[in-house]
DNA sequence: GTTCGTCATGGAACCGGTTCCATGCAGCGC
DNA sequence: GCGCTGCATGGAACCGGTTCCATGACGAAC
């Protein structure tokens, strides 16, 4: 019963005793079919169990219903949000995903090449990472649209949030608390690039870096180079340069770390120094990843889903050939407050407000912090 | 300079004087071409920047070199390592993956139907995601190659863990600390059902719980029903849950929780209800995800990485042509001890080793752990 | 010198759709 | 009754490769 060989359109023709046209025509819902024709070959295409071939049609209409997507470190719990956004965008658009992980330079640009042949994807988005002036050029030439998620490419659509101001936001906050002895955690530039590791959250680390000198020197306060701690990406390493910290003759009252991950090793070395959180240090994160909300860390909230989702949207908008203007769009931030930061010499061994969630600020964007709202 | 349009095999044959099917064997490295031909056609390759499109070698060779992934809840952190252990060996072998993210039973139908689509993806993974024998059969008569990761489907390889053993592993490692009173926190079967949601998670929790039953009654220890709490998965419930345990009047002293997210639920529970962990009361959790290291939860490490590694490499086997026997693989388990067990009663406030790390067992298998195997 | 085998090669057929153009028929206005 | 318009339709050309078969040249064996 079932035959031997798939179906092809030929044979839904050959079945309803019409031309290969119609029955193209009658697939994709074209207008100039007359009722009873189109009664006919829907049957035929039952009988026969026919399904289109996903290649030959994206081979004749000259390009793939696919896109790809490039992230670095998969596993990295920030990336993961963007990551769901494009996915549940591109989804309902239509468009298959195409996953590239990449953990090394090479994988990079293997993969970026790749997608830069011919039919390989109908569009391209690329979560954190730089391109070189070639490989963009490459994308130019190959005629395959790209946008950018969380890192700025010239010349191409890019979704970012000003982790400068971030980095403000954040020491900003704590100086507020009364703060003057602030300590910051963050990545190196360095180690992470002779490593022969992505720089991962190096660029924006280095920008929220910048954000806190910023809000140190415009309070007047005490900028103490021996408080800048920088290291390869992630908590164990954090949680080192954290108990350096404690370990100061005149410890920090506070710790900016540049992402939640490094604050979650902060934490960790507080717990093991024994050193009270918020009532002795007080932590301040950045991203609002998942485990942030579980662990009571203060941080700065960025829109990670709907950075992967406004990258995702803007990419189809080019592949429908609308322009996209302008180039850069930026997503708002805000300031999360749970557990984790305390009035200097506030509290000692009281717990701040027994609901630490949803006092929230907005950015400095002036935008409507309305979605992405409040906790429990 | 650039040609207006790309190059096509036609043009190269052209250019290099010879014909589309010498340019061909050039370009796979067929073996009867000259020498010098070969090189002519490079150059004239070069020359023109010409680069084979996708589409038309995948539909020529009658299949796509992409494979697709499904997976459930993306965002749930202990999915994304299986998702990274696919990728990588999908990648390695050349293959795209396409990543199927699904959220709600539409979703799941919605892409389980067009993956069985004619020349859709070459293979299909799915994991953690029950499918009907409808499904099932869908893709056995579409000829799509199918595997399944943290999954049993009849007749379809499936990569899997023992998880009553891991209930087990787990009950009976708390009983081996003195602990009687042992309280479970798991999904439950109707919530997520009830509220569209899909079943991850209930299915694995469902048989920990059984591993969970069958120690206590092999111990002949206190097995009190009250002590076994369900709810949606999810951090936030698991918290509610943990707290009416230890509201009781005679609340246990060690919780036993069927995924790691739940375990930190039950920390955070724990925390606010002022409740010491280990001294009090200790955790146990399920998958070793990041943040288990990173709270110093003891746990059972499922290989998450690995699993999907091991489908990806039994469904490249598949494509191969190679027949993958037997069909069940399951993964060994073992026991990672950190900081939030210890003995009942002792250890008041006294934190257990220093280095809370690695001590970790083999599983119940009494195989060794180096290899994939062990079943009991 | 002839015949046969081997090897490099050209090119048509094919993968399975889309699209455009030519055709035929019906309806309409005069 | 005739010509024009327009719609439904059939089918060839095309998307851009792979593959197989036929061909021709060349060397070896007789």
């Amino acid at each position: 019963m079932p035959p031997s060989r798939p179906a092809r359109i030929a044979d839904v023709a050959a079945a309803a005793g019409v031309g290969v046209g119609t029955v193209s025509r009658v697939i994709n819902g074209a207008a100039n079919v007359r009722e009873s024709t189109r009664a006919t070959v829907q049957q035929a295409i039952e009988r026969l169990g026919y399904r289109p071939s996903h290649l030959a049609v994206a081979l004749s209409r000259g390009t793939p219903r696919a896109v790809a997507i490039v992230v670095p470190h998969l596993t990295s719990p920030s990336v993961v949000p963007r990551l769901a956004g494009a996915l549940a965008v591109l989804s309902e658009q239509g468009y298959d995903s195409v996953v590239c992980n990449v953990d090394t330079p090479a994988q990079r640009d293997h993969h970026l090449a790749a997608l830069t042949g011919r039919h390989r994807a109908a569009g391209v988005i690329v979560v954190s990472l730089r391109l070189s002036a070639a490989q963009a050029e490459l994308f130019r030439r190959s005629g395959t649209p790209l946008v950018a998620i969380d890192m700025v490419i010239p010349g191409v659509p890019h979704t970012v949030t000003d982790d400068v101001a971030g980095g403000r936001m954040a020491t900003g906050y704590l100086l507020s608390l009364g703060h003057r002895k602030i300590g910051f955690v963050g990545d190196t530039m360095r180690g992470a690039a002779a490593a022969g590791r992505l720089l991962l959250g190096f660029a924006s680390s280095h920008r929220r870096l910048a954000g806190y000198r910023q809000a140190l020197v415009a309070a007047g306060a005490d900028q103490d180079l021996a408080l800048v701690r920088r290291g390869p990406h992630g908590p164990a390493n954090a949680e080192a340069l954290a108990a350096e910290l404690l370990a100061l003759p005149d410890p920090p009252t506070a710790i900016f770390a540049a992402s939640d991950r490094q604050a979650i090793g902060v934490l960790a070395a507080a717990d093991r120094g024994g050193v009270k959180v918020p009532g002795e240090l007080s932590v301040m994160g950045f991203d609002d990843i998942e485990s942030a909300a579980l662990m009571g860390l203060s941080t700065i909230r960025q829109q990670l889903w709907e950075s992967g989702a406004e990258g995702a949207r803007r990419l189809c908008a080019v592949l429908r050939g609308d322009r996209v203007v302008p180039l850069r769009q930026q997503l708002s931030l805000e300031v999360v407050l749970r557990s984790s930061t305390a009035p200097v010499h506030a509290g000692r061994a009281e717990r701040p407000a027994d609901s630490p969630a949803t006092t929230s600020e907005c950015a400095l964007t002036g935008k409507d912090p309305r979605d992405a709202g409040g906790h429990r």
